[in-house]
Order: C-alpha cells, then structure tokens, then sequence
DNA sequence: TCTTGAACCTCTAGTTGCTAGAGACATTAG
DNA sequence: CTAATGTCTCTAGCAACTAGAGGTTCAAGA
C-alpha cells in the first residue's frame, strides 16, 4: 500500500492533484490508515498513470473520464475510444494550424522592428491597426483554446 | 459617443467582457449617460481594438497591460517592447513544438487501433502504459499552457 | 521512550479570461 | 405610449488545478 506521497512520485501528480481528481470523482475515495490517511493499491496507480498520460496527451478530464468508463468494459468495440482520440487530434492540429498563423503574424512583426524609439516601433503600430496585418481582414481568427 | 453595444459591435468584443476589462482597470472607466449607460469615444476604441488584436496573437492581459503603457511612451526606446514580443513569439514556437509531438503520438496509438474490442484496444493501452509511447521514458513533457 | 520534522489532513480561496444568469432601469421605434 | 431591445449591477460558474492556513500523524534518531 502506497501512500498519497509515495502515489504522487510514482506517477509524477502532484499531492493536492491527486485529492483534486478524487473530489471530482475522477479517482475512487481512497482506502485509509488507522490514523486517517489515503492508501493505495496498484489499481488506482494505474488508473492515476492512465490519466496522467491522458493529460500529457491534451485530453480534457472529460474525454478522460469517458476513456476510463470505456476502458472498464473491454468486450464493447473499441469505435468510441477511437471518436475521443480523433477528436483529440483534430483538435491539436487545428491548434496547430492557428500557433503556425501567429507564428507568422509576430515573425514579421519583430523583423519591421526598427529598434528605435517606441513611436516607430512596427509592434505597436502593427497592434493597434488591424490592417496592417498579413491577410487584411480576418487575419487570426481567435486564439482561445488550452493547449 | 458610442454605447457599450456599437463599441463592442465595432472591435468584435463582447458586451461583457468590455465591462471586464474595465473591472481589471485595462480599459479606464467610461464616461456616462444622464440615464447611467456607458458611453465611448474614439481613444478607447483604439485601446480596445489594440487589445483584441494582441489578445488574438495570443498576448496575456498582463503583456497586454505592459504593451499599453509602454505605447503611451513614445519617445522610449522599443527594446521592451520586443522583448515582449519575443517572449510571446518563443511560447508559440515551443507550444507548436510540444502540439507537433502530441499529434505525431496520437497518430501513431490511432494507425495501431485494431477496430476491434476495447480490450484489443491501442488507444487504451498506449494511455496505460507509457513504456509504449515513441520515446520511452519522457515521451511528451507535459501539456499545460493556453493556446 | 521521547522528540523532532516531514508528510499528511481539511478547508477555503486564488489563478486566467472570460461567460451566464437574475432582476431592474434606460432608450428607441412605431 | 408601449413594447422591445439594450443596458445596468451583482453573483456565480467554467477548466484544471495551486497555494496557504492551521492542525494531525507517522517514522526515525537520541
């Protein structure tokens, strides 16, 4: 039985994480000692694994969720599983897509950089004027997303 | 004078996240009408069109907050400003590159999906075992920031 | 056996950048 | 004048944690 410390360097989550994925019901309530404190067997070690490896993939604790639900009925087709990592994917080559897009917008903004005085600087000016942008009018569509 | 609905309909923010930016003291607080609405001239609509622009090249409010006030120093130099701007510049470029290892794993664990039974299931047992991935032992660092 | 210090406990609140909703007042078109 | 739309303030919520306060438990050394 391993302790939440123990868990924790063996998965690389951090302590509070793992009593955060347990309040949302991510991970189940831990068993405790005697003087109140969570043990774990190797069972909640790999569902921790499989959850961290999932974070590091980008998925959203939600997909995870659903991933881990999916993965505990192992005679059901694997087609869901396949919908949450193809979502997963498009989503990381969408973000892609539009860091590669500002990559460039803030490329050719440093290059007009003249060094100068801050009246001249290409940053500023390129900032507040929208069309001194690449694609004149719809230039970045929005940066919002994790990741 | 514009209300709070044309300004938000003429830089493409939102309603409520121009009363926001005011609450943050981004934007300083509007003149108003007899009946209490707020009303805006054209120097704020400059600042908040600079804003939404450096919001979607993926500047944090706070780089934001120091872009304006390094702006109303026009006879500065602009080394601060490109300092900003690279830093900026270097997170996309190493946010691409961590998205581009993220993707090329997620492809490969989806090529290797059977179609078949969960248990069968490459998906779910590339995410459980990490000795599976590409590189073996730190095969993606870790998927956090925004963007 | 006692003691010290690390590790653990619960709880609340903060982070970023907004968004949603309730309930009330203002403005404007017909 | 009325109805519809727009605006006001306020609070609470989102994701996915992180930080801190104030207290308890455990393990190792003297």
């Amino acid at each position: 039985m391993l302790t939440i410390g123990k868990l924790a360097a063996s998965t690389g989550v951090k302590v509070p994480t793992i009593r955060y994925y347990e309040q949302i019901e991510l991970l189940p309530e831990a068993d405790r000692s005697a003087g109140n404190q969570r043990l774990y067997g190797q069972s909640t070690l790999d569902r921790l694994a499989f959850i961290r490896h999932a974070r590091d993939l980008g998925f959203t604790l939600d997909a995870i969720r659903d991933l881990l639900s999916l993965s505990d009925q192992p005679n059901h087709s694997c087609a869901a599983v396949d919908v949450i990592a193809r979502k997963q994917l498009s989503e990381v080559e969408s973000r892609i897509l539009r860091l590669t897009t500002l990559k460039i917008e803030l490329e050719r903004m440093l290059i007009q950089c003249s060094g100068g005085r801050i009246a001249d600087c290409r940053v500023i000016e390129v900032l507040g004027d929208h069309s001194l942008c690449v694609s004149s009018d719809h230039c970045h569509p929005k940066a919002e997303a994790t990741l």
